[in-house]
RNA sequence: CGGGGUGUAGCUCAGCUUGGUAGAGCAUCUGCUUUGGGAGCAGAGGGUCGCAGGUUCGAAUCCUGUCACCCCGACCA
């Protein structure tokens, strides 16, 4: 490609709405522009990096042994009213009505919709296994995108569904395409890291996924400092730790008139928060109220909470109101001494003595407090999200947490999906089974947001030759002035394009210096000079990006060549 | 949805407090010079100041409303 004949539109000032550096370079080299909020035009540059990913992932996807269809992005809503998850999804499915009034949805995800495929067309055990995928805009309406494509209203997605006669064939392709994707992430150039999952709003048994690391991610990771433990931070279980010591201190009321906060409590006393409990009242699953004591110093997870028996799903916390009606006291000075709901303590909580508590009238706390003696002994679980420090749940070193983009998402759904939707097919028996299913998604346009957050410089973006819009950039110096110049570039510009390389020729009559800023910002992974005095000694200049020093190489096809394969 | 912020040229912003005929840099176009890390000189084009009302002789500026966009939060009492 000749830039004069393409569309380059690059800046040097950064526009004032993007806030993270992957976001900054796509405006900056004119990868995308933006439509409105969380919508993005792709520009000619940009979408040939997304079609290179796209390449990739379909071509390892063939491989697995996936096939690929096309599904219709708008769904009648029946198909999700059926699944149950028209009404469980929340304002995130977008939903419209057409002409007719009919309600529809566009699609988020698109497991209805590759279920009722396969219950019309899926008949006998000797179908299966079989894996279809897609790759597709998806619509979500995000409370708030942001950050670019990385968090937009569409993006880009591969989702794949499996379907299988029994779940060791399913747990066959789960690994299958845990396998595929290392292959695809490893191909892409990026680092990344599998972490265990929860499996929120697609459900299922088991799931992980795949993460770039980034201070800029949007997910908190719980990773081990010895082993290769990874888990998502709604994932991450805490175990129980040591035994409760016995009781030494009194019982003790305390005034706390304004502090309603652990915080505020430890502060006023004096005390390591580390030794205060705070009672959170929610949904109980019998239509009651449940009382939930977690340490001061740690945080409630809804994700871990809401798979409690006893706990309502989805996750719902009690009103000012039913916490009056049940404690007689308002908010901010509850605690389990003299409670009359069934109390949960997470398993960090629950062997705290001597702790301190709201007192359930308002402006006091309890001190001294401990289970048993003054409050019923509570049931134990996991309920809290783990914290840096905690011990890795596999038994082997200390977790810490970092941030994470999440690129790709693998699940094992059971039949969760099949039994819903009454896809059954005959087994050899002649009999009806209802198959297994997995489905396996993959961030398509997140993954080059990715990958900028990734790799940059102070200069721009450093692609990754797999998925760089053009591998080799030529900057010509003195284009228009020297014949030599001329059919030196015209030729390395013909012999590359015939060698099937993604060459960009630099032919606008730029100075060198606005070439070399370009060409840095838009992250091409090899430059080329071609100048006068290199062609003196027969030689080029040739420098990948991101090297410090540029060199001379022999002025032939073949010696570029080999620095691309290099 | 709650809180905070911003809307003025394609981009980054100034002007607004104290009302008086619209500004800068970058980008774009033309000409000349220049050619190894975002060139210099000369000239040119480009804005109903988000939108709608109001106050005023007069509004980018003051008031009211509205829309859009950005940031933070949205279960931790």
């Amino acid at each position: 490609m000749r830039l004069s004949k393409y569309f380059l539109v690059t800046t040097k000032e950064t526009p004032a709405d993007a806030e993270v550096v992957s976001h900054q370079l796509m405006l900056r080299a004119g990868l995308v522009r933006k439509l409105g909020a969380g919508l993005y035009t792709w520009l000619p540059l940009g979408l040939r990096v997304l079609r290179k990913v796209e390449a990739v992932v379909r071509e390892e996807m063939n491989r697995a042994g996936a096939l690929e269809v096309l599904f219709p992005p708008q769904v009648p809503a029946e198909l999700w009213q059926e699944s149950g998850r028209y009404e469980k999804y929340g304002p995130e499915l977008l939903r419209f009505k057409d002409r007719h009034q009919r309600d529809f949805i566009l699609g988020p995800t698109h497991e209805e919709v590759v279920t009722d495929m396969a219950r019309r067309d899926i008949r006998s055990y000797k179908q299966l296994p079989v894996n279809f995928y897609q790759i597709q805009t998806k619509f979500r309406d995000e409370i708030r995108p942001r950050f670019g494509v990385m968090r937009g209203r569409e993006f880009l997605m591969k989702d794949a569904y499996s379907f299988h006669t029994d779940e060791a064939d399913l747990v066959r392709e789960y690994r299958n395409m845990r396998e595929t994707y290392r292959r695809i992430f490893t191909r892409i150039g990026i680092d990344f890291r599998i972490v265990k999952a929860d499996s929120g709003a697609i459900g299922g048994d088991r799931s992980e996924e795949f993460h770039v690391l980034a201070n800029s991610g949007e997910d908190l990771l719980a990773v081990s400092d010895t082993s290769d433990y990874a888990a998502n931070i709604e994932a991450a279980d805490t175990s129980p730790q040591g035994s409760r010591p016995a009781a030494s201190a009194q019982l003790e009321k305390v005034a706390t008139p304004t502090q309603k906060t652990c915080e505020d409590v430890a502060a006023l006393l004096g005390i390591p928060l580390q030794s205060t409990i705070k009672l959170i009242v929610a949904k109980g699953r019998d239509g009651g109220l449940v009382a939930l004591a977690v340490r001061g110093d740690h945080s409630l997870n809804a994700v871990k909470a809401e798979k409690h028996p006893k706990i309502a799903a989805p996750f719902t916390l009690a009103s000012d109101a039913e916490i009056r009606a049940a404690f007689g006291c308002e908010p901010g000075f509850l605690g389990p001494v003299g409670a009359k709901l069934t109390v949960i303590a997470d398993h960090a909580a629950a062997v705290l003595a001597d702790f301190v508590c709201g007192a359930n009238e308002a402006g006091f706390h309890l001190r001294g407090v401990n289970w048993v003696r003054d409050a019923a002994e509570p049931e134990s679980a996991d309920l809290r999200s783990v914290v840096a420090g905690d011990p890795s749940p596999d038994g082997q070193g200390k977790l810490s947490l970092v941030r994470g983009i999440e690129v790709g998402h693998i699940f094992q759904l059971g039949r969760k999906y099949s039994d819903a939707m009454h896809l059954s097919v005959l087994d050899e028996a002649g009999k009806e089974l209802v198959p297994e299913m997995g489905c396996y998604g993959i961030g398509v346009s997140r993954i080059v947001a990715a990958v900028i957050e990734q790799r940059n410089d102070a200069g721009g973006i450093l692609w990754p030759d797999a998925i760089a819009p053009f591998r080799v950039i030529i900057c010509p110096i003195g284009l228009d002035k020297s014949a030599p110049v001329k059919e030196a570039v015209e030729k390395l510009y013909a012999d590359l394009g015939a060698a099937g390389i993604d060459v960009l020729l630099d032919d606008r009559g730029q100075r060198p210096g606005s070439m070399f800023a370009d060409a840095d910002l838009i992250g091409i992974p090899h430059r080329i000079v071609i100048g006068d005095k290199g062609l003196a000694n027969a030689q080029f200049e040739y420098k990948r990006r991101g090297a410090a020093e540029a060199q001379m190489i022999p002025a032939t096809v073949e010696a570029v060549l080999e620095k691309l394969a290099a």
